[in-house]
DNA sequence: CATGAATGAGGTTTCATTCAT
DNA sequence: TATGAATGAAACCTCATTCAT
């Protein structure tokens, strides 16, 4: 009988290393000798798992877009909660966050080259989007306000701001503390009418 | 006898030519051979001009960001204008301006590692800071509204939503004409008081 | 609880599956996974049943040997035939012929390195050269002329000639028919005095 | 001004260091490093000159061919030659000229599966036809026969049988002395009417 | 000063073999 | 006995940098 080891689990782990080096060294200093080290596998063993270096690195992108809805929902779960609770989580509040939106964002320039990459980040873009939609949805239900016509815009709108401030906090992370990220974010729904 | 050359003018078709390559391949795709080719010259000089491949990045960098400043002084220089108006001109509009915006989309993600181009990029946001705070300051100015005491929170906010526009517009680009973008800048700026 | 299985059944299945791929891709190119492949298990099946990979590469020599020699046992058993019938055996006539001396092709210029290969294609040789030889003795008693005194240099010549006919025949395929190969055949043993 | 190099020479000295590794050790057992160790350059250097490991391979075997043609011409410069001594040119009977049927021998298997490699095979073998074709041809004329209806396969039989005697003479050299290969090669030309 | 030929370190990837079950 | 997961050595190739002219 051959070995039996847990197939998903194994790539999970090195999926969640190879995470780890990309939010360290970027996604063109990190190298699949790294990635093993870390997690305690060969190359050989890496591409065992994966197809490609490639793939890992798209494993490690979505084990991060994972993390971030992961929190979303543990938010959603709870019986009370504001649309400025679900974003604050899709900030990069802690060091798991962070490290989240650091792996993320070294994708961002990659997607502009590589279509499939491209793809998997519009996937993510929807996932969000309607995520963020039915949660604008409920505010607007909960204040008994009108749903506005531009609904899109809105969350297009509110999308880019989420995306700027994510940028602003991760490069300038000393001066963006987990307070003054949710103040600013709060300032801007306030001002768009999405928060009370 | 050597050729005689302007020094500077070959700094600049260089580092040109190495914005084209980083816009097209993105920074890891981008070779000091394929640089040299659009340039028409080798590596061997391009070395020769430049300390280090870094070097020759950093400098397509900065020609970028004289792209984006050069356009907006086009508009300050004008008579009438409004703070829309100079917005407008760090948003991917044209072919130019998506270019460098490209190139600026790409360093980013290096700026978390390397120390050398986090600098320049702060360089460049206190420059773009600069700028903004003044015509912020203006349009408060001209609109006889007193300046807020939360100012500099504003012009954060206001970046990173200039930032999180110019990200979308870039990775979705054909869902973004320049229409949409001016559009979806003076929503905001009308949420914020810094319109009309 | 094992799976019964016929041990050298296995062996068998395994070496005809390497010779599809030795034929399909070369010798350099056949690799255990796509042997394994086609033989419908896994490597460490094979290197279970195959003290190595040269072990099973030669067992495929073999299997194409045994082809070859069937065949011309085939024609040697009517109680009618010729020497040329015997040699025409020998030829890439039909697809499975074809295949035999693509996978002996493969192994000539190994032959040159590896002994143990080496010794393995002189050990075919002598089989074939006995064969060769009986059935010259018997094309002369047949046609009633003396055994001359250099027979073992014709043989050789018979054998190189035949050889130089197979390559032919296998690189050119498309202008080698079976009608072709067999009547320059039939020229060459004419001018020889082993035809007619 | 940069280096001044000969690129031609690199070229040539690269690929007779090829022939040399894929003499010995096959064409699989050829590695970039040892023809670079024979070469006095390093695997970059090779690269340099070569765009692929298979280029390299290809240069050796247009040098193991230009080996036998120029030997061919050798012979049919001078003012009495038989065919027979230009055949024999083309039989491994020196150091050099073994080591070049060895090459040629290493590619026949890879000709079958790389279309590269068979044109490259097919172009040297209408070279070769072509001048024998004309030795032939004089033959006739000196020996005031007329030409052959079925010249073609006249041809076709001799390139065969000069095969054939190659791979016997390089697999069991020992036992093929440059004697006995010329006898044996004589022998046919006899038999065939080509010698006298 | 200017160039491009040459370098070689190091990364990804392949694949025969090993070993735990 | 039989299997297939895991390994890791080694090969090719890329490309920034160096250096001779």
């Amino acid at each position: 009988m051959p070995k039996i080891v847990n197939h998903n689990e194994r790539r999970l782990a090195i999926a969640k290393a190879a995470g780890i080096i990309i939010a360290k060294n970027g996604l063109e200093g990190t190298k699949l000798t790294d990635i093993g080290h870390i997690a305690g596998v060969t190359t050989g063993t890496i591409t065992h798992y994966f197809s490609d270096k490639d793939a890992v690195l798209i494993a490690a992108l979505e084990v991060a877009y994972d993390t971030m809805f992961e929190n979303i929902s543990k938010v959603t779960e709870k019986s009370h909660y504001t649309l400025l609770d679900v974003l604050t989580e899709s900030l990069p509040s802690n060091k798991k966050t962070q490290r989240a939106m650091s792996i993320w964002l070294a994708f961002w320039s990659r997607a502009l080259i590589e279509p499939k990459i491209s793809k998997q980040q519009a996937q993510f873009r929807n996932r969000w989007t309607t995520i963020i939609m039915k949660e604008v949805q409920r505010h607007y239900k909960i204040n008994q306000s009108p749903i506005p016509k531009d609904l899109n815009d809105i969350i297009e709108s509110l999308t880019a701001h989420v995306n700027g401030l994510i940028i602003r906090a991760i490069i300038d992370m000393p001066d963006w503390p987990k307070k003054r990220q949710r103040k600013l974010l709060m300032e801007y729904l306030k001002a768009v009418g999405l928060h009370e």
